[in-house]
DNA sequence: TGACACCGATGTGTGCAGACATCAAAACTC
DNA sequence: GAGTTTTGATGTCTGCACACATCGGTGTCA
């Protein structure tokens, strides 16, 4: 299913827009993608529908399939992160996604504090001591695994849907980092009891310590991988109005 | 070009099933749809793969197409968001979004004092006394968009294409709030000076002043909105493993 | 002669109808 | 109950008619 020709297209498409390969401006038709994809109109249709809707393309009678600056694209859809993390831009993506992390956890865990159901909180706190040990004992998938599973609770337990569906991006920055080396194999000492203080202080509603504690461990994750995208260049995308 | 039959098709499907008239777990025929609003094959499955993209449908052959549960939605999509804006979760929609905003000001505007182009932050000035100035003169609909038109440039300004564009949402929590009457007709004194130290903080570059002043207009803005929304029940998305 | 408004030709997306292919759920057989 | 066949829905392909933005030619007027 994942393999249909409508999601290949899009699959195609989409990585070489985000890419680069194919500009703003650039201008297709989709007679012309039916014979270099080699598949049907409807194939097609379907995939410009698709990526009409994340802002990649638009249609224009007489025209054609324009691809449309990066200003226009949805910069929170799944699909466009990953095809960003995948083309050269893919530092300063991590960036944006560690950025909007770094802002957000702190005030899931205030909420969480405040609105998480009582055996998430319980949840939490296992969670935390048992990244402790693994930490400790420089079992490092381990470790990477609960490291995702305790902030996917965190932003869970917040009660805000927007903060939870970051979850699937966040295990991407914290994946990356591991993959890129910049982990070491015994985590910081302070960080492990931190977690297990965040969990505890979320476990008995403590909202402004929780939110201090998250913020905490979020500055200095910042501080450590900030070195690591400070050549990306920046863009700032123009207030429409 | 917005009332072409196919994105007719989506708005449908997507205010009924985002409204709950199409509960999670319901399942409907291609052929149903297109008997039902008098389309052809190709408008309906286009308008699914779209809806299918945003994590509203999943098709499956032999079956027909699922309606998925609130979870899999997309919470960041705009049009989710407008859908959910339209619905009766059109509370918790707006808490959401001022949950979120309340996260990144703060981080937008230490970013922007550090990043910022030299001519957005005089413009982001300007607009600042501006805004004091209708705000002092009881300009009630200029008031407002001097008030988008800064936190806008203040999210640009931040160099983070994701902060940037939570621009649109924002400028929903703002029109919301004054059309529900929300807003008085003179704005708090303090919170137009706050804003003009804001902007002048990221001007000289001060981020740490910057973050500060955001988060207290930003806690301020809250504790005025909170009580609004405190009935509006919480939905915690489970984590997925 | 030159500038301008008009108007039809052209090419492209949009929508429609029907066919066959594919594949997973469901029914059936042993 | 395991394996096989049937069935019915989506997936894919194709030909056609239509809508309509753009472009270039034509005519009118100054």
């Amino acid at each position: 299913m994942t393999s249909s020709l409508h999601h290949r297209a899009i699959e195609n498409l989409g990585t070489r827009i985000i890419s680069g390969e194919l500009p703003a401006g650039h201008v297709m038709l989709a007679e012309h993608l039916e014979d270099e994809l080699k598949v049907s109109r409807s194939v097609i249709r379907e995939a410009v529908r698709v990526l009409q809707s994340l802002g990649l393309v638009e249609t224009t009678k007489r025209v054609g399939i324009r691809v449309l600056p990066a200003s226009r694209w949805n910069p929170f859809d799944p699909q466009v992160i990953r095809w960003r993390l995948a083309s050269d831009a893919r530092g300063a993506q991590l960036r944006s996604l560690a950025e909007l992390r770094a802002a957000v956890e702190p005030a899931a865990a205030e909420l969480a504090a405040q609105n998480a159901p009582a055996p998430l909180r319980l949840e939490l706190v296992d969670v935390a001591y048992a990244m402790r040990d693994a930490g400790h004992n420089g079992e490092v998938p381990r470790f990477l695994e609960l490291d995702i599973q305790f902030h996917s609770l965190l932003l869970s337990g917040s009660g805000n849907e927007m903060f939870a569906n970051l979850m699937g991006q966040v295990a991407e920055t914290l994946t990356g980092r591991t993959v890129h080396g910049l982990m070491p194999d015994h985590p910081h000492e302070a960080a492990l009891q931190w977690h297990v203080d965040l969990a505890e202080a979320i476990a008995r509603g403590d909202a402004a310590s929780a939110r201090e504690t998250s913020d905490r461990i979020m500055r200095r994750t910042m501080s450590r991988m900030s070195d690591t995208w400070t050549e990306q260049p920046r863009v700032f995308i123009p207030v429409r109005r």
